[in-house]
DNA sequence: CCGCTGACCTGCCTGC
DNA sequence: TGCAGGCAGGTCAGCG
């Protein structure tokens, strides 16, 4: 369920614990949970290489490791990502654990089975292995602005929430920070992307990054499987302001709060404070 | 090219 | 208690 303020506090935990540890041994319990190369050539070239740095694109995170080589992972919807100390027995969802040689272990758990770990060979580069990451839109915390939004979302007729998910315009929006900044917008998911004013879209850049920068802050949100690189719990989810909140009252209005399905997604929005149509001053 | 739907996988919760 | 159906923070192939 991470998006991108879940994924980066994953990425600092991992950039202060990681850095200078050797991998001594790997084990994968789910092969499905490995992307990149075949199971057993993951678990043989990983072994010995060194931590360097953990940076993060989108919702990847991208891990360099010494001799040029890489391990991307992806958390998709339940993953998790997490150096352990104290060797508590694992969770029934641990699907790769990578021993470290201080003692301590990288593991990966996945309920769902939808992440996914990629070991990226010396002489190959991150986009070679996965190339998606090369086709990622812009980053929303350095690269936001009505004037993008608008060239990004010129002609769409698809409805705007679905546009902000698209991770080909806009790297690391998921669908509760879609539906937040969206309802702080004013905007009405559903209308057409390329249909939202310019004024509307100042508007919208300005939430998008306030949104996820506030959520980041707070270690990033949770509903209820998502912690953390030390496997602290987030602490957001309390604080949303519409998702999840269908029937109940719209914290402005007081509106009961709408649920639809766009693009497949649940998404949440008060009618009044988010019109369909654009809101026309009646005169008196 | 555009936009939508189902599939991937596992578990939890609700209602009959 | 059992079972069916809907839900879950993501992405991708396939189709019209
Ligand atoms: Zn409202």
């Amino acid at each position: 369920m991470p998006e991108l303020p879940e994924v980066e506090t994953v990425c600092r935990g991992l950039q202060l614990q990681l850095p200078g540890s050797f991998v001594s041994e790997v084990d994968v319990l789910r092969d499905d949970s490995i992307g990149y190369p075949e199971v057993e050539e993951f678990i043989d070239q990983l072994a010995g290489h060194r931590f360097e740095s953990v940076t993060r694109r989108g919702k990847y995170i991208l891990i360099n490791l010494d001799r040029g080589a890489g391990l991307a992972c992806h958390l998709r919807m339940s993953g998790r990502l997490m150096v352990v100390k104290d060797l508590q027995q694992p969770s029934r969802f641990l699907r790769v654990r990578m021993g470290l040689k201080d003692g301590r272990e990288l593991r990966f758990e996945d309920m769902r089975v939808f992440g996914r770990l990629w070991y990226v060979p010396p002489g190959k580069t991150f986009v070679d292995v996965i190339p998606t990451l090369g086709e990622l839109g812009v980053e929303p915390l350095d690269q936001m602005s009505g004037e993008i939004l608008a060239s990004l979302f010129d002609g769409k007729k698809q409805p705007v929430k679905t546009a902000l998910l698209d991770q080909r315009l806009i790297a690391g929006i998921g669908n509760i920070y879609a539906d937040e900044s969206l309802y702080q917008a004013g905007i009405n998911p559903l209308r057409p992307a390329g249909t939202v004013k310019r004024a509307e879209l100042d508007k919208l850049a300005n939430e998008i990054q306030k949104v996820l920068k506030r959520a980041i802050k707070h270690r990033g949100s949770t509903l209820s499987d998502y912690r953390d690189s030390e496997g602290v719990n987030g602490n957001y989810q309390n604080k949303a302001g519409v998702y999840g909140r269908e029937g109940l009252p719209c914290r402005v209005c007081k509106s009961e709060i709408e649920r639809v399905k766009i693009a497949g997604r649940s998404s949440h929005f008060c009618l009044v404070c988010q019109p369909i149509k654009a809101v026309r001053k009646s005169r008196k």
